[in-house]
DNA sequence: GCATGATCATGC
DNA sequence: GCATGATCATGC
């Protein structure tokens, strides 16, 4: 644990430290540390000494010292701290200007290969301060978007093609020839004083090479942002006026109706009660949240934020388990974990579990709201499953699957439509639809935890 | 028509 | 009562 000015903090976890960066949401460092900053050698915060900002917060904010290890900031959660500037455009924020990851050392990166890249050691998870650029302040400025990010493993391939890009020059003795125009959204973009005295050696060739830094484009710092401004927009002027963090803001909207009854929540927003419906306590939580019934919940998914309602009986218990997306059995025995649909769509989201509880009479009142990310033992769980799951059906082994009894976190279980839906592989296989589950007994202790993961 | 989220039904 | 198989309701 950290003990901070505004409290404390786990700097082995990515969600403890990103819960305490939110402190940081529309605020100044100025404004949290006016006097702490007033102590400061005047040095410490000239706008002319680049990179001041990032060393501030990390100082100040988290009281850590900046690291200058290839390992990434926050070492044990493995989470890289960055603050990067915004301006706005169109009444949009927008990257002011590409995100710096870390100088090449083109002997080192000569020798190393994507997957066991420094890049990737360093950056696979950002802590993404952005913050509203104002031209020679930096204590002033306003953090206006705080992001805890992860490569997607859809932007992979592209980011890993970038890097082989940069990689070949590297390895062809033309590291001087290098330029960000090469690439997509991984550019090695000119970094130092430049000029004659800032050229350097490069491995496969005599030739002096320009000192260049791995950045993201601004454009895919753009798509970064985008995500997360989506959703700000969708949930309107009483988020940007809140001050809170989209997590405090969206679970502070159920806060007023936890403990009432479906059919009480359903009355006050003037939605039709019919029991029948199976998407009942869906359409509450969309209410609730201010979306549309006709699906807003796009902007969820953009910012990678799925909503799981979940029925509880009488004693708090899951009634059922958690169900997800069906295997998609051609494709599965053709991905790679880091790229694969379930753990991009299972695995590396963002939960909003809203769960609802039955009293004696059968009628279910909402109970417990709050965000859970799967933590770090699971996600290693999920790994297993899913390389599991997929070797048998390479083998076409359909009917040894991980099941409930296994208690082994996951389990695979039919959910097609009928008995008699099923699905034709490539090879002309026949076989039952299957789809991804979390054992019951683990929903069970997420909601007992109230989200909280260790 | 189908994927998905949610729930029901049956057998041990 | 639980594990497993099966089906329902809905939206796209």
């Amino acid at each position: 644990m950290k003990n901070c000015k505004f409290g404390q903090y786990d700097e082995t976890t990515k969600d403890s430290i990103y819960e305490y960066a939110q402190i940081l949401l529309n605020k100044s460092l100025i404004d949290l540390y006016f006097e702490e900053i007033g102590k400061l050698p005047p040095d410490f915060f000239n706008p002319r000494k680049k990179g001041s900002l990032g060393c501030l917060v990390e100082k100040l904010h988290f009281n850590y010292e900046p690291n200058e290890r290839p390992e990434p900031d926050f070492e044990v959660a493995k989470l890289e701290l960055k603050t990067t500037p915004l301006k706005v455009v169109d009444n949009k924020y927008v990257s002011k200007e590409r995100l710096v990851l870390g100088m090449i050392d083109y002997f080192e990166m000569d020798m190393e290969t994507f997957e066991q890249s420094k890049f990737l050691k360093k950056n696979a998870s950002l802590l993404l301060l952005f913050y509203l650029y104002e031209k020679n302040k930096v204590v002033e400025q306003v953090f206006k978007i705080i992001k805890l990010w992860e490569i997607p493993s859809k932007d992979i391939p592209v980011l890993k093609r970038d890097w082989e890009t940069i990689h070949q020059k590297i390895r062809e003795g033309k590291a001087h020839e290098l330029s960000g125009g090469d690439t997509f959204y991984l550019e090695a973009a000119r970094k130092g004083a430049g000029g004659v005295r800032d050229l350097r050696k490069q491995p496969q060739s005599d030739i002096k090479a320009n000192s260049r830094a791995l950045a993201f484009k601004s454009k895919y710092v753009n798509i970064i942002i985008g995500g997360e401004q989506g959703l700000q927009k969708a949930l309107g002027e009483d988020f940007s006026i809140s001050n809170l963090s989209i997590e405090e803001y969206l679970t502070s909207k159920f806060t007023p109706h936890l403990g009432k009854s479906i059919s009480d929540i359903m009355k006050e927003y003037h939605l039709e009660y019919s029991p029948k419906k199976k998407d009942l306590a869906a359409s509450v939580s969309k209410a609730i949240l201010g979306i549309k019934q006709d699906n807003k919940i796009e902007e969820f998914e953009k910012a990678n934020i799925k909503i799981k309602t979940i029925p509880l009986d009488m004693n708090g218990k899951p009634e059922e388990s958690m169900s997800f997306k069906q295997i998609d059995f051609d494709k599965i025995v053709e991905e790679k974990w880091l790229e694969s649909d379930f753990y991009n769509e299972v695995v590396n989201c963002k939960y909003l579990f809203v769960s609802f509880r039955k009293d004696s009479l059968g009628n279910k009142h909402l109970h417990k709201v709050f965000f859970w990310t799967m933590p770090k033992k699971m996600r290693q769980q999920a790994k297993a499953y899913w390389i599991d799951t997929k070797k048998k059906i390479c083998n076409r082994d359909f009917g040894y699957f991980w099941k409930i009894s296994d208690k082994k976190t996951f389990h695979v279980r039919p959910k097609a439509r009928v008995a008699s839906d099923t699905t034709t592989l490539h090879d002309g296989t026949i076989t039952k639809k299957m789809a991804y589950w979390i054992n019951q007994d683990v929903i069970y202790r997420i909601i007992n935890n109230n989200g909280k993961t260790n």
